[in-house]
RNA sequence: GCCGAGGUGGCGGAAUGGUAGACGCGAGGGACUUAAAAUCCCUUAUCCACUAACGGAUGUGCGGGUUCAAUUCCCGCCCUCGGCACCA
């Protein structure tokens, strides 16, 4: 967003680039073996033309469906992130291939969304245009990292043959009753000049530009998300997914149990309900608070002599709330309404109360307040409202101080109840189950489920979207847009100024087009989709080629669906995951796919710093891949990437380590073809024992994700293998094929040189041999009391008792034998443990 | 405030009850070279001792505990990072 940009910066990092390469390459020595940069191309162009990576999806017999995050087609080049994220992805997609599994990896571009418009402001280059551009650079870097896309099945969700889908989902959501517009108190970004989703407001900042949101009232299109709430949390037990995301999306859905209390006005034929998720306090509940946009205000105090007063209270909040003034925490003032509730609990009646820190929409809006809740005690103190206690703290002097509200006591499981007289003494923790029994069967309230999830706003008053498939007619009542006038195309005839209203409201031709079919007086939804809606179901679209008639083929839904690995960013976890979630279990509900769940295994890669600070244009402190793989080419520096450390952990950038790899590379070349040699038929133990270890570890990794340690251990592999004179070709061949996933080109050229026939990637994936890995002998370490004092070197089948023996024996550990041995363990393979 | 993850050499990290520091970077020394780069070999947690050879103590955020044995398991604390937060 705020690109504050600083050239100076950027030509000083460029120009101190160059001098390095330039400086890297004069000094580079050429008798290094492997060439990468001519290499690569040659084996990209091979994969091309004989169409390795195209999935036949109707086909496949044992369909892997391995999807990462699509990006967004920016102006700037592919950075490190990238990499970072889709090179291990890959070597996973090529790792389940060579296991025999018919792999899909699509790539696409959510290509939707503000940087394009902003672009568009700044520089009247029309966001179709820059779009269009940037993906197709974004094709060509993505081309060179050597990923084995299918580019066959490429989307983008700014194409009308893509975005006609997604109006068709808002008419399956409308059809449904899943999608209504509403008026009410949004969030509303005063800098992207649009509304957010509740999701995008983060810690009352705007997603995209920290921007303090505001609250707007404003009529907004919805999706009723919260319908799904108690779907979406239960279907988390069945997902193979981070136990950390699943957490965070529990708590995003944040359901809540308690009760439901029925309460009367005083005086006026008037009731109404207050929910309450921590009930065991209900009796010390002294007065009532109800927010100030509640429309039940009005009806209160409605010819009253308090009705004046309030109404101006209730204006004067809601503007206040529309300011960027406005912060809950210091703004905590509330207003008498005239009221009582009449006497629920046999306590006494209690005041209502309009209160600036009600949340209108969770619950019912009306709150019944109490001395154990901090808010409550601080409102009352400040307004001069009775408070009553009913549970102290075990310490009588504390107590004493509580009752005496000298401080507010609230949610200590080991507080004590006092009050009402059933549960005295019973711990404030336990009694929360039989307190709402005892409330249920006194008939004062009810059961009652709450969520916190709210429904998805997904109306933008942006350009660069895909528009409402909505019309209105002259009365203003909203009708669909017919399916045969989709797609419902995004005019161009517009200026990009954000002014808080729709940039579309500009467009003569949206106006005249919707006047020709719909007739005089008709007008369109000016506003367009939020992004998310395009993200929401891309997974389904990839499974049919180009523009096609059909939304999904049920049989390839079927036999694809659900993904079964989908690699991203964690901080999806909360917005696209459970978009995404929703949309998949809706449209099963409306008969178009067969399975709940889209996503079957999720994993987040970590996050790459640069020097502990969050990459980001505005920053300056983006690093470019480009010059890394000019230079060594993508192998190595997927590699690298993959060899900092754990792919789920992510890390800082450093570009000092990149010479490890880049020797390996050269070194592993030079001994595989070198050394491999046809004569050999038999290689030795020792060789055969590291690689079959090596293949162990290599696929267990892999398979867990951990390229680190997998890279490591063919790094071990290749410091065994450069002490031996020789070793059999297919020995090499078989080094050449664990090398697949991880640094594919260069496995491709070492096969080939080893006279493997056809490709690397089509060969299956060597299995291990445990009875190969067993050594001849074995290293017994030997512990006299817990430290260590020697070892032994045993033939692996000595017996224990003679083990035990030379253990004793060792000159070191006899030093240590000092007294009478009370204790001999003895871990078969791996040590002597004796205890003096 | 609530919830979650984590803390290991100069650095990235490895080891989930069994030789702590694999693998790599960096650094130091040596070989090759007119020289440099590249390459190859040796050393590299800290302290002490020894250096003819062998060793000893301490050590995985801090303090306890379980165990023959703890980076790993248990209890208490400190710090860092991530998420949520006027939801009663």
């Amino acid at each position: 967003m705020n690109c504050g940009d600083r050239p100076w910066l950027i030509l000083n990092l460029r120009l101190w680039g160059c001098i390095s390469i330039i400086a890297h390459l004069y000094t580079l020595n050429m008798s290094n073996p492997y060439d990468p940069t001519p290499i690569e191309a040659k084996w990209r162009k091979k994969w091309e033309e004989n169409g390795v990576y195209t999935a036949a999806l109707a086909k496949a017999k044992k369909p892997y469906y391995s999807m990462v995050m699509f990006p967004y087609p920016s102006g700037d080049k592919l950075h490190v992130g990238h990499w970072y994220n889709y090179a291990p992805a890959d070597s996973y997609s090529r790792f389940k291939k060579m296991q025999g599994y018919d792999v899909f990896a699509p790539m696409g571009f959510d290509a939707f969304g503000l940087p394009a418009e902003n672009y568009a402001i700044k520089t009247g280059v029309k966001p179709a245009e820059s779009t269009a551009k940037n993906v197709q650079t974004m094709i060509e870097q993505l081309k060179r990292i050597g990923c084995m896309y299918d580019w066959d099945k490429t989307l983008s969700t700014t194409d009308p043959g893509y975005y006609r889908w997604t109006q068709w989902l808002f008419l399956e959501m409308y059809k449904n009753k899943l999608a209504y517009k509403k008026l009410g108190n949004v969030n509303f970004c005063p800098s992207c000049q649009t509304v957010l989703a509740n999701e995008q407001a983060q810690d009352g900042k705007c997603e995209r530009c920290g921007t303090d949101v505001i609250q707007k009232p404003l009529e907004q299109w919805f999706w009723n998300i919260k319908k799904y709430s108690q779907r979406l949390l239960d279907g988390l037990t069945g997902l193979d997914w981070p136990e950390k995301t699943k957490l965070m999306q529990r708590n995003w859905i944040g359901r809540s149990e308690g009760v439901n209390f029925t309460l009367k006005l005083k005086d006026i034929d008037f009731s109404f309900e207050v929910y309450d998720s921590i009930p065991q306090t209900f009796n010390a509940q002294t007065f009532t608070v109800i927010a100030p946009e509640h429309p039940m205000v009005e009806t209160m105090v409605k010819g009253t002599p308090y009705e004046k007063d309030v109404l101006a209270f209730v204006a004067r909040m809601k503007k206040l709330k529309a300011t960027e003034k406005y912060k809950f925490e210091e703004h905590v003032e509330g207003i008498f309404t005239g009221r009582y509730v009449d006497n629920p609990f046999g306590t006494g009646d209690l005041p209502v109360w309009v209160a600036s820190f009600v949340v209108m929409d969770y619950g019912t809006g009306i709150v019944n307040c109490s001395a154990h809740d901090e808010r409550d005690f601080a409102f009352a103190k400040k307004y001069g409202i009775p408070l009553k206690t009913v549970m102290a703290p075990a310490d009588p002097v504390e107590a004493k101080k509580v009752r005496a509200l000298e401080y507010c006591y609230t949610k200590d499981t080991e507080g004590v109840m006092e009050y009402p007289e059933e549960f005295k003494g019973r711990k404030w923790g336990e009694v929360r189950e039989d307190v709402i029994d005892y409330i249920v069967k006194k008939k004062i309230g009810t059961r009652q489920i709450n969520y916190r999830l709210r429904d998805w706003l997904v109306s933008r008053q942006r350009y660069w979207g895909a528009p409402i498939p909505i019309v209105y007619d002259p009365e203003g009542k909203a009708h669909p847009v017919p399916d045969e006038h989709l797609p419902w195309l995004l005019p161009t005839d517009v200026e990009f100024k954000p002014t808080g209203k729709s940039p579309l409201t500009d467009s003569k031709e949206f106006i005249t087009r919707t006047e020709k079919i719909f007739g005089k007086g008709w007008r369109p939804e000016f506003d367009t989709m939020d992004t998310f809606v395009c993200s929401s179901f891309y997974y389904l679209r990839y499974l049919m080629e180009g523009d096609s008639k059909k939304f999904i083929d049920p049989a390839l839904e079927k036999k694809w669906m659900p993904v079964d690995m989908y690699i991203g960013g964690p901080e999806h976890a909360c917005m696209h995951l459970i978009y995404a979630r929703f949309v998949m279990m809706a449209l099963k509900d409306f008969g178009h796919v067969s399975h709940e769940e889209p996503f079957k295994k999720l994993v987040h890669q970590g996050l790459i710093t640069n020097k502990g600070a969050k990459m980001s244009k505005s920053k300056g402190n983006v690093v470019s891949p480009d010059a890394f793989v000019e230079q060594h080419g993508a192998d190595v520096f997927r590699m690298y990437l993959m060899f900092m450390g754990p792919f789920t952990d992510g890390g800082d950038w450093s570009d000092t380590g990149i010479n490890g790899i880049v020797r390996f590379v050269q070194r592993l070349f030079r001994t595989i073809t070198e050394k491999s040699n046809k004569k050999v038929i038999q290689d030795k133990p020792q060789v055969l024992a590291a690689l079959h270890k090596t293949i162990q570890k290599v696929s267990a990794d892999i398979e867990s994700l951990h390229f680190n340690t997998a890279i490591s251990s063919l790094m071990q592999l290749l410091n065994v293998l450069e002490k031996e004179d020789s070793f059999s070709e297919e020995l090499g061949r078989t080094v050449a094929v664990l090398l697949a996933p991880l640094a594919p080109h260069l496995a491709e050229e070492m096969w080939s040189i080893l006279g493997g026939l056809g490709f690397v990637i089509n060969q299956q994936w060597p299995i291990f041999d445990p009875a190969l890995t067993v050594e001849a002998t074995i290293t017994i370490v030997v512990q006299v009391n817990g430290k260590l004092r020697g070892s032994i070197l045993v033939p692996k089948d000595e017996p224990a008792e003679s083990i035990l023996k030379q253990a004793k024996e060792l000159e070191n550990v006899q030093k240590y034998l000092t007294g009478e041995i009370k204790k001999e363990v003895y871990v078969p393979g791996k040590l002597v443990s004796l205890v003096v």
